[in-house]
RNA sequence: GCCGAGGUGGCGAAAUUGGCAGACGCACUAGCUUUAGGAGCUAGCGCCGCAAGGCAUGCGGGUUCAACUCCCGCCCUCGGCACCA
């Protein structure tokens, strides 16, 4: 007997609109849970089959725990600003702001046909000026805590697109739109100092209920290390370079210096340098080299050598030579380093190029006299040699006491940047910020936000840095707020990332036009109890979020520094052993599935493919296991509901196996284990199946409640059906308990073993003793016929399990 | 190179603290049912073997009465970061 699912999916979706069913009170909930997933950008021609997947695992957790009682909220939007969606218009020949219209609509009704429970009432969407209003406003809270800056900085330039691109638009050394070479460009930016929150960020991750895997990605982003800056005096002057390590108990074996293209010292011993035309050629062609380039080079050195000045080793007092090279960064520790071949690679390799001496200072077989000649670089610890009056002493203990002979300062260094948060493009919220030639920086007043973006028709990167805005003069001609003189509006918009790294505190107030948000519901709702989401976002997103919430904290808007309770990611979906794309044309369109299989159907074969947070290869014959797995649940109930249970006696039976899903499926849903929740669902009808007699009205009612998560729809229809007329929605049913005292079975098959191989196995009762079960084990005819002629050594038994009979050799 | 996850039938995958390997589903085979197509129902289904039995969780060792699970050494796949001193 099949169902329809066409005409059930209709009825109870609006009837759950009108009921207010996934509508919390925001303001007065008593339980509230906030179930919250990573918005969509609404980037391509519509919603992927992987970001279906991803919102209905995180809707079963959310349906579960407003089963459970709890108040959830499950708001949806659309981050639909950010380059991502600026492509997708370029791509289709149409105006980004027109065809936000178009997405949108397509967008919401995919939503809405997957089941969802979402508060359609709270929807955003980044790129509605009552949103981004708040944006500009968080801008400016963050320039007024004077965490952000404009300098200048090396950023990603595709010159064929004539336009910078964010880092994470950028693969292999590629655009990803047009796929030609990158290159680093200078241009003045503004940053986030994000940096100053370092610390706090690493400190913090220890408290989080996140997985393992997301907490180490965050703290390698973060990158602490703690080493020492050390200063080179350059010999016969008064400049000196700076270095860091954290290997300060190698110094004796720094052998040379090595400074970055961008370094002072260039500059500031213009006079001393023989070969600065060199020199500064060098630096020059290392800015522009391509990240492709670089790739390519794959670990091979280039470096130039400064001719006419020398440095001289603290440690040792030797002369050594400095050399400019690009393989050292001007954005992490000083620019500068000494260079010790023998004990780190990229110095070993480079020494071995340019012919440097190697000496090694960090012998790990001591007190050997002889220590060996190297064919890479030696990195572990040991015990100092050729380091004068140190040697012998331990490389750990060494690290502090070289630093302070030295006259070194101990220094703590993070790999983690500034935020840079400026793009010369124009699908994004205006920097909210006037340059004045007068009174410099001026923040725009917050009671003129929003700064709305323009409709503008040339609204592609020209190129030069500069952004289409800046061709606009009526959008960017102002007075300076400060002294009315002539001024400039910052033309620039902010990155997608600052849209998307607040969404989460709009949400629970989108129509407040006084304020972002209000205090008595961030309270209330905050932090997010249930964070689900792609992994590709478990460093910048994530990151980015935690740093706007610990200076919202700081600002005293909020009292918590931490918006994630829990996060989880989410796996990825592969279709023939492969990522979808569009390219490999494995795309799989879930509005065909829908449409004929159902939302129902279609929600629970994605989430039986496999584990919801490894994800799982989507193959179109699955479904069907599904679809007939719906349809026998349809007509079980329907057959089997008015009839009540006729037979008492096989009725503990499966009160038994209905307690044990419970206990399943409830532990599953928690562990997001949807899979394995499934198969007991299945198990549990295949039960019901076996005997329809038994089973009574309140079995099926308990069965549709732990259906109800995954396939919404038919459960309810058939909650209607069992519960008549007066039943409220089975989503605020309650969900079921299990009791342990019918989990405990009486009798339990035992495995008999001979030497660790199953040979035998029958039904024994829970209670009865070893020694009783050992005489009946022995006395089974076919245990006797294997025992002939061979010793017992030793027998194991393991209570409810098994018995292991173990012979001598 | 570094970090992380993983490797189990024809396929997607299961397997509390070590305790019946392959649950559940797909595909397949046979039978029933149906005018046919489709669907449904019943049974079977890791590999070799007529059977008894043997062999099986990437490869090689080890611990144990017992190893997918723990330990040591390799190989491969996927995801992330990538000259971070």
């Amino acid at each position: 007997m099949n169902y329809s699912h066409h005409s059930i999916e209709k009825k109870w979706r609006a009837m759950w609109q009108k009921n207010k069913v996934y509508e919390p009170n925001l303001k007065n909930a008593k339980r509230p849970f906030y179930n919250l997933m990573m918005f969509p950008y609404p980037s391509a021609e519509g919603l992927h089959v992987g970001n279906m997947y991803a919102f209905v695992g995180s809707d079963i957790y959310g349906r579960f725990q407003r089963m459970r009682g709890n108040d959830v909220f499950e708001p949806i939007g659309l981050d639909g600003f950010g380059i991502h969606s600026e492509n997708y218009a370029i791509k289709a020949n149409a105006h980004p702001m027109k065809l936000a219209v178009k997405t949108e609509k397509r967008f919401y009704e995919q939503l809405s046909s997957i089941g969802n429970g979402f508060a359609w009432n709270e929807r955003l969407e980044t790129y509605d000026p009552e949103y981004y209003k708040w944006t500009q406003w968080l801008f400016l809270q963050i320039w007024k805590r004077g965490l952000a800056y404009r300098k200048k900085a090396l950023v990603n330039w595709c010159s064929s697109c004539a336009t910078v691109l964010a880092d994470e638009q950028v693969i292999g050394g590629m655009c990803e739109r047009c796929d030609s070479e990158i290159i680093k460009k200078e241009l003045e930016q503004w940053f986030f100092s994000v940096t100053k929150y370092a610390e706090k960020l690493l400190e913090n991750i220890d408290g989080l209920d996140w997985s393992e895997k997301v907490k180490i990605a965050q703290r390698n982003w973060i990158g602490k290390s703690e080493g020492a800056e050390i200063d080179f005096k350059i010999v016969g002057s008064k400049e000196r370079i700076t270095v860091f390590t954290t290997r300060p108990d190698t110094i004796f074996g720094a052998t040379y210096v090595v400074v970055s293209p961008e370094h002072s010292c260039v500059e500031n011993s213009k006079d001393q340098i023989l070969n600065y035309n060199e020199v500064q050629k060098y630096a020059t062609e290392a800015r522009k080299k391509s990240e492709a380039d670089r790739i390519r080079e794959d670990g091979e050195k280039t470096g130039v050598l400064l001719k006419g000045i020398k440095a001289m080793n603290p440690a040792s007092g030797e002369q050594i030579l400095i050399f400019v090279a690009d393989y050292v960064l001007s954005g992490y520790g000083t620019g500068a380093i000494m260079a010790v071949p023998a004990h780190d690679q990229r110095d070993f390799r480079f020494a071995k190029k340019f012919d440097l001496p190697i000496t090694m200072v960090i012998c790990p077989h001591y007190p050997e006299p002889t220590c060996p000649i190297l064919d890479d670089a030696y990195s572990g610890e040991g015990h100092l040699v050729a380091s004068g009056k140190f040697n012998g002493m331990k490389s750990e203990e060494a690290r502090g006491i070289l630093t302070s002979f030295v006259g070194g300062r101990k220094k703590t260094t993070y790999r983690i940047r500034d935020w840079l948060i400026s793009r010369q493009r124009y699908w994004g919220p205006p920097i909210p910020m006037i340059h004045c030639e007068r009174c410099g920086w001026v923040p725009v007043s917050e009671k003129n936000l929003p700064v709305k973006l323009p409709f503008v028709k040339k609204f592609r990167s020209e190129g030069g840095g500069k952004s289409p805005l800046g061709m606009v003069p009526a959008f960017y001609a102002v007075k300076c707020p400060r002294c009315k003189g002539v001024a400039k509006r910052e033309t620039d918009v902010s990155d997608t990332f600052l849209d998307s790294a607040w969404y989460f505190f709009r949400y629970l107030d989108v129509k407040n036009k006084k304020a972002p948000f209000e205090k008595g519901r961030t309270k209330k709702w905050l932090p997010v109890h249930m964070y689900i989401g792609g992994a590709e976002h478990s460093v910048l997103h994530l990151l980015y979020t935690r740093f706007i919430t610990m200076v919202l904290k700081d600002s005293g808007l909020i009292d918590f520094e931490e918006p994630f309770a829990k996060f989880h990611a989410h796996g990825l979906l592969i279709k023939d052993g492969a990522k979808m794309s569009k390219s490999k044309g494995n795309v799989v369109n879930p509005d065909e599935y829908i449409k004929k299989y159902g939302a129902d159907a279609f929600r629970m074969y994605l989430m039986f493919l496999g584990p919801f947070t490894e994800g799982g290869d989507f193959r179109d014959s699955g479904i069907v296991g599904i679809t007939r797995f719906l349809n026998r649940v349809w007509g079980f109930v329907v057959k089997n509901h008015g009839l009540g249970s006729r037979n008492q006696e096989s009725m503990e039976v499966l009160e038994g196996k209905i307690h044990h899903a419970i206990k399943k499926i409830t532990e599953d849903i928690e562990n997001l284990r949807y899979n394995t929740a499934i198969s007991a669902l299945m198990i549990l009808l295949n039960a019901f199946e076996d005997c329809p007699s038994v089973v009574s009205v309140e079995h099926i009612k308990n069965f549709l409640k732990l259906l109800a998560p995954f396939a919404p729809f038919i459960s309810e229809e058939l909650w209607s059906m069992v519960g008549g007329k007066k039943s409220t929605t089975i989503h605020h049913g309650g969900w079921p308990d299990y009791e342990e005292r019918f989990l405990q079975r009486d009798m339990f098959t035992l495995i008999i073993q001979i030497n660790g191989k199953v040979r035998d196995q029958f039904e024994v009762s829970s209670h009865d003793s070893q020694k009783k079960i050992e005489t009946m084990v022995l006395s089974r005819d076919k245990i006797k016929q294997l025992l002939v002629g061979k010793v017992v050594q030793r027998i194991i038994f393991v209570p409810g399990r098994l018995i292991n009979i173990v012979l001598s050799a």
